[in-house]
Parts: C-alpha cells; structure tokens; sequence
DNA sequence: GTTCCGCATGAATCGATAG
DNA sequence: ACTATCGATTCATGCGGAA
C-alpha cells in the first residue's frame, strides 16, 4: 500500500476545501496562538480569535471521517495580567457548530521556558482537547499503554482477597479469567495527563513541539494508512512522524519557507527509503509524493 | 497575636453574607461538583450549576480584600460520553462578575481512580482557578520555592511536615552569608502544575484533598495572622491546615457532621498547644476559639 | 526503630438493566 | 424514549501490622 503526502501552500480555510468530506481520520494541528507569532500569521487579536477559527473547525468537520477524531493544541495567552477567554469561548462555540468536546488531555511540558514574573509563574502545560464527530470514535489503547509501576511487582505475589471479591461480583463467567490477567500484567493504561519535553531544537524555526506529542495521538487513534491532516503544520513535525509511522499525510501551511522546508524534508526520507528498498514491486509501489 | 477559628453551619449564600467587605486574605475551596443525581446527593444538575455558584461568588468578591485571592478547585464531569461545558461557562460569568481570571493551575493527581473505558483513560487531573479582584495582589512566592533536582519531588511532599514543624532555619540567622547564598541557589520557583496524591485513608473521614494542597496556596498568598476562608469546608482540610500554619479561619458548611467534626478537630488542636505551652502569657495570647 | 508487605479504597465512567 | 441504578473495570498510595 502506497503512503501518500500532499502539501499545500496557503490559506487553511481555503485549502481545506478541496478535500473530500469524511476523508480524514485523525486531525492534530498547533495553530498559530492569539497575538503571537506575529511575523508569520499576522498574529490574530485574542477578541477575534473564535470568528477567525470557526470557518476553518467547520471545513475539518466536514473532512472529518465520522470515526476520527481531531487533537487541538492550544493555550491562552495572558494578556493584561489575566489569562484570555478566547479558548474557552472557542469550545462553546465549537460544541454549537457540531463538535463533540470528548475529552481535554494536559501536555505537562517539563522543560517550560524559563522567566520570573512578580505574579505568576512560568506556565508548564499546555491544553491538547480532543474534539470528536461522533461519539463513537477509532481509539487504539492498546498502542500507547506504559510500564506498570514498581507497587505490582508486589502486589502479583499475592492476590488479596477484596480483589477476588471484586472480580467475583461478576457472577460465574470466568473466575480464573481474572487472576490470569493480573498475573501476567506489566503495563497499565495512561492517563489524560502527558509528561513530556519540550523538543530542544535545533533547527532554525520556532515550533516547539516535541515529535512524542504527535507521535503519541497518531497511535492511539490511526492505524497504518490512514489518513493525518495537519491544517497549520509549520515546520511539519506531525507530518514528518506520520509519515514515518507510515500513515497518509496531508499538511497546510501558508508561509513558504515551512512548505519548501516540509516538501524537502519529506522527499528525504522518501528517497531514504527508496534507497534502502532492494526490490522492484517495493521500489515501485512506496514513496509516492504528491505535492501541489 | 490571637488566632480566631470562626465556624458557620448553614448556607454559604446566607452565611457569608455576616461577613465584612474587604475581610479575607485567601479563599480556598472545593465546592459540590455538579452532579447529574439531585436526589441522592441533593447535587446541583450541570445546567444549573453556573446560576447556583453565581451567587456567591458574589459574595466572595465581597469579602476578599483588593490584595487578596480566590482559588476555586474544581473539575467538569463527563456527561452522555463528552465532558460537561460549566466550568468554561462559570469562568465566563465569573469574568462578566468582576472577577480577574489570573491563572490556571493543574492539579495532577498522580493515583487517579482506576478503570478503563473504550473511548477515554482515567482522568488524572482537577483545576485550580485562581481569580482575583485586583490585578495586583500579595504573593509570597519565595516561601513556595523548591529545592532543585531529583530531590524536588520528595521535599514537595514532606512541605507540610515541616509546617508542623514550625521551621525554625531561617529565624536563626546564624548562617554566614556565603552559605544562605549557596542554599539559595539550590532552590527554583515552582510552576503552575502541582504534583500530588489524593490522600487514601485518613483515620475517620475521607478528605477531599491532600493537605498539601491548601497549604501550598496559604503559603503562597498568605502571612501569619492572615485571614482564610473556605465556603465549602468539607472536613475541614483547608481550615485545620490553616489553624496549624497560624491564621484566621472561616469556615462554612450546611452539613450538620462537618460542621462538628471540624469543630472538635480544631478544639483538639488548639487543646494541645495549649498543653505545650509554659509560659501563662502564650496560654493567654494563643488558642482561642470562636465556634458560632 | 526501620523496613516490608498486605490491603482497602478513591470528587471515575461506561453499558446494561430496571422503572 | 428517557432517567435512575448497578455491576464491571482498574492503578497508586498510605496505613497498620509483621519481620
């Protein structure tokens, strides 16, 4: 099976018009913060931040497969000693247009930047709210569970009683069953809180997005060949993992030198895997590039 | 100076109307999350759960000194598989109240309730709003500083301990100035997530929160012989924390089993520093209690 | 007195069943 | 159809008794 890129140079609003309706399964995208970013966006005035975005959230539902979910990397600015509103008017606002609010992950960023003010502190987390069009959705948790932590080493020996009762409410059907599990159990299921770094990068953009973020969402909600659409993809971190993980890729960005600078980075690992394939049907059928 | 332990058992709506303009140091609560069961629990449905607090946030902005703060600690539900929008609508009416949003903490609960679902993880997370009347307030953020490095975690969590403690270190000033600047060095603000457990077993109750927690924030935005209030007093965890780390509290509670049980637990507090005193002019000066 | 280990239980959420 | 109740699922922690 083919993994296909497609890259646009341009507005999102626009762009995104020219996909199909229910062609995406997972939307992950950072877009450009209110009033920041102001050299490459055009920084968007915090009170114009929910008219600005609506028209673009209204083309990702419509693109959106009804089993797909879409990640919003997102956190407010403070402005004038107070935290803005803008995100949360924008959730409202989005829940009216037809969103699903499913659920709001933590990005605990460890490394925050550094700074000193007499009434605040430096802010470490960020806001990853999951935004779904149908309540049932493609989730995959399997894909992402983490080691158990070192209290069951422990608790494996013996099994206390209240779990056995526990499990025994379910009357019957697969007593043993149970115990079986746990014993054979070294990994857990995460929590809506993520610890991760921000990426130190040396490259010469300003997107700090470490690539487990993206890496993290793309496996718990695709599945190779699936679709990941990234509407302002800047320097193209979730393209750029997604396409590794070998899922379809389709990213949009309006500044050139992140288009120029995602297509080159792209065609590098395409033709790296090119090289590396010995035979001919592989050759032939991988690395596809569409770039518009 | 006397500390004053001031107890209210009725409705905070009406309750906290006895209290002065401009009275209160820090406000600490955890009030009733919203709760779809009115008849079990007589909880407030998410629809009308902004209307029901508006009330007396107002009075709370009554109270507070202009130098003072509010710090709500709450968390939205999941209804029908999405979560419930009434936190972001209570931010929003707060705001329009008069309230200055100024920041978002993340209370990360390290051992969140277990369980597993097919479309989400465990929550493992609660908001800590801090609003405030005026743009410039008191904060003491020196006295919340941490140590830096791998032993940061476990000196966050022994910080109440040393509370009890009454730490003595600093009054001493018999360090020489090279080693207190050395010390210094060793220890870095912290920022807006707090890491900490919900607290299991205590001996009787269950408390709401770990004592960590409000005693971080009495720290933070409050002196000795400040004044502390929680609407909302639970078990009393706030209050006691307070008592113990010498300021004024107010506490209020329509639950006539609070209302007691932390009227004898702060009776039990004060008794026994009084027992530990010698001298008849701190027998005299300390301890006293004023239960209405 | 330390350290180790067993154990109960949390501001949870979903899906099925009952009224 | 809609709402209330109940069973099932599952992880980390502090406490108390034991070595």
């Amino acid at each position: 099976m083919e993994i296909l890129t497609t890259l646009y140079l341009g507005d999102s609003k626009e762009k995104l018009k020219m996909l199909s309706d229910n062609s995406v399964d997972l939307i992950v995208t950072s877009p450009p913060y209110a009033d920041q970013r102001k050299n490459t966006y055009g920084g968007i005035h915090p009170d114009q931040y929910v008219e600005w975005f609506l028209p673009i959230s209204k083309q990702l539902l419509r693109v959106l497969k009804p089993t797909g979910t879409f990640i919003l990397n997102i956190k407010e600015k403070v402005v004038d000693g107070e935290r803005s509103t803008y995100v949360m008017e924008l959730i409202l606002a989005m829940r009216k247009q037809g969103w699903y609010w499913t659920e709001e992950f933590i990005w605990h960023k460890k490394n925050s930047y550094p700074g000193k003010w007499p009434n605040r502190f430096r802010d470490s987390w960020e806001r990853l709210l999951q935004f779904n069009k149908d309540k049932k959705f493609n989730m995959y948790q399997e894909e992402v569970m983490v080691p158990i932590g070192d209290w069951a080493k422990k608790r494996l020996k013996n099994l206390s009683e209240t779990d056995k009762k526990r499990d025994n409410s379910k009357v019957g059907s697969g007593f043993g069953k149970n115990i079986s599990n746990w014993l054979e159990r070294d990994k857990a299921y995460p929590t809506n809180v993520l610890h991760l770094a921000t990426e130190c990068n040396n490259k010469n953009h300003s997107a700090a997005f470490p690539e487990e973020l993206p890496a993290w969402f793309i496996k718990l909600f695709t599945k190779e060949n699936d679709t990941v659409l990234d509407p302002f993809m800047g320097s193209g971190t979730t393209l750029i993992v997604a396409n590794r993980m070998r899922r379809n890729t389709i990213g949009i960005d309006n500044v050139p030198e992140y288009y120029d600078m995602v297509r080159t980075q792209i065609q590098q690992v395409e033709l790296y895997l090119l090289e590396s394939k010995t035979e001919y049907e592989k050759t032939k059928s991988e690395g596809r590039i569409s770039v518009r």
